[in-house]
DNA sequence: ACAAGTCTTGCAAACGTTTGCAAAGGTATA
DNA sequence: TATACCTTTGCAAACGTTTGCAAGACTTGT
């Protein structure tokens, strides 16, 4: 059995509201009292039950934060910059992997409220539907979308990259290194973030005079779906043009991929089928994974601050907690940069 | 203020007593009464006090793991073992980041002990002290070392990798191939599981006839501590012989990293030296981490079940939680295998 | 119709804290 | 010496559940 409040109290004979009063706020207990009680707390080994503290406090100072896989390296950095703030404010973390199933998703989200945790952060990829939006606006948690568009749940706060802008910086940056042939890898049409990266993209070729409008290939957006893609669509090109050996060169002459695993996929794909990055084709992603900087070549990507979202998110959050509904969502939308690798080439006109 | 057991109790006329039994299992209440207190549950959007439940019941239903870094994907993939066998049981998981730090991992350690959390999954890095062994050792949540050997601390379950098998393999595998000019890319000598693996690879090579000790070189195990450290050694092996300009080749023909992150470095340095993998070097890792099939050349390695790791470790957790402290630490060693891909070549005779 | 049993329900204690309130005890001021 | 004030301490309620115990209602067998 552990030792409680009242054991120490016993052993001081004092009450245990001196006692607590003691270990908490040193206010209102003499100086040689609560000593005392100090040392007998060390002696003792005794160690606060949280549990009862925060069923009368109505706090529990744990955060919690709901992902759709932390193997994705995305989301473990993002969980990282999270964590580390929540450590710092004092707080705890809960993570939860919903691995991208819905059910799953509400579920830790109802366990998590049961817990009567001090905040959520939600950056699962999982659509909420209606009953499951009003279910969590009357929760007395606050949430902030971390990662999310808004676009499913306003009233929500949110943390998001510039998705658009980066998406114009990788269009740009092909087209101000001559590239007029150029593919779009693009992801499944209902990801709002991956969207607002192709629309980014397409604006960008579009403001260039004379940028042609690119080919879009749609795949999964990991590596494996990008690989399987884009392997597919060299394959049968070169078939068509009756060039079963030949790999098909000139095409297209650079590729955007809407994200880092799938630009790891791609390339993959294009050393595959007997061609070269960046020699025949120029390859940049977006998110700036650890791993881009270690591949052969290096990968030219769009860095999203990945840790600092986290962070930002854990400010916003902390600021709501404790405060009664009347929240004002707050936008935060963070900077995206280029990180120029290696694995674009210039193309002399 | 959120509803309790108390409102629903009141709305239907009964008493919290029945309202509780109703909800919970169903034993002892008549089905027209359950039915009627469901009902109401369900319109008034009840959701029990987890907080208030463990109070009195003594178990909070989590269980915790406290891991060095969640961006190395090796615990990731980890985590996500734990973390699904843990929601298949009906528990949750808090995730702990100490970040390699002994103090924040004690912190934790203290946080989830007042938490009174159901059970915990060591496997950070940092070494515990005697205080902290003791002090762990007379908690009663019960601990299992994941992935940690089991040297510091006796007394506890573990669950591990044969990493000496998995050396073992690599020496095995490396020699099997012709080679005999061999690298050693060893981590710091204070970690076990590295080091299990070091003597492992020693030993096989050992148990060749003709194998001749292989060169040992000592770096951090990360990618960047590998790159760093090969890159050195190449250039001073260059200069050495006033050969600045061409490559070292021919002083080793393979090399075994003792994990993956490190023989990712040790490829970059390869290829930046001017050499090729695998024509000049043949590499091996071991980890299997998602991303080595991704590489170019896609890296040979030792494959670790992490998931099943993970998984083995919360069913032992499990089985101990709940029980006195009478238990006896259970100890698992899984099993490791070659992957073979392309990163290593047959040296002819 | 009565005893014995079963089913349903309520009462109240317990879990380990925090905290408002009031009762002491002490000290300074008049 | 009496008054007022401040400091230190204890009492007891509260947080929202679960659960042992007992009382009442109902059923069954004789």
């Amino acid at each position: 059995m552990a030792v409680t409040l009242k054991d120490i109290a016993r052993a001081c004979e004092v009450d245990v509201a001196t006692a607590s009063r003691s270990l908490n706020g040193a206010y209102g207990v003499r100086a040689e009292t609560r000593q005392r009680i100090l040392d007998a707390a060390r002696r003792l080994q005794y160690r606060p039950n949280r549990i009862a503290r925060g069923l009368v406090t109505g706090r529990s100072r744990t955060l919690a934060m709901v992902v759709g896989d932390i193997r994705n390296p995305f989301y473990a950095e993002l969980a990282r910059g999270v964590e580390d703030a929540a450590y710092r404010a004092g707080y705890e973390l809960v993570l939860c992997n919903c691995d991208l199933s819905s059910d799953r998703q509400m579920h830790y989200i109802h366990s998590l409220l049961e817990k009567r945790v001090d905040g959520i952060l939600l950056s699962a990829v999982a659509r909420l539907n209606s009953a499951e939006q009003l279910e969590l606006s009357r929760s007395d948690a606050p949430i902030v979308l971390l990662n999310r568009p808004p676009g499913g749940a306003r009233g929500y706060s949110t943390v998001l990259a510039d998705n658009y802008r980066g998406g114009w910086l990788a269009g740009e940056t092909l087209a101000g290194l001559g590239h007029r042939k150029i593919l779009l890898l693009a992801g499944p049409r209902d990801n709002g973030n991956l969207a607002a990266r192709e629309t980014g993209f397409l604006k960008a070729l579009q403001a260039r005079s004379g940028g042609a409008a690119p080919l879009i290939l749609r795949a999964q957006h990991n590596s494996e779906g990008a690989r399987h893609a884009l392997a597919e669509y060299l394959h049968a090109r070169a078939q068509r043009r009756r060039l079963p050996a030949a790999p098909p060169r000139g095409a297209f002459t650079a590729l955007f991929a809407v994200n880092d695993a799938m630009a790891i996929g791609a390339t993959r794909a294009i050393f595959e089928a007997g061609l070269n990055v960046p020699l025949d084709i120029s390859v940049i992603g977006f998110d700036d994974i650890e791993f881009s900087g270690m591949l052969r070549p290096p990968l030219t990507t769009i860095h999203q601050p990945k840790y600092e979202m986290g962070r930002a998110a854990v400010e916003i959050l902390l600021r709501h907690v404790g405060k009664p509904a009347g929240w004002m969502p707050e936008h935060r939308t963070m900077e995206v940069r280029l990180v120029m690798r290696e694995s674009c080439r210039a193309l002399r006109a």
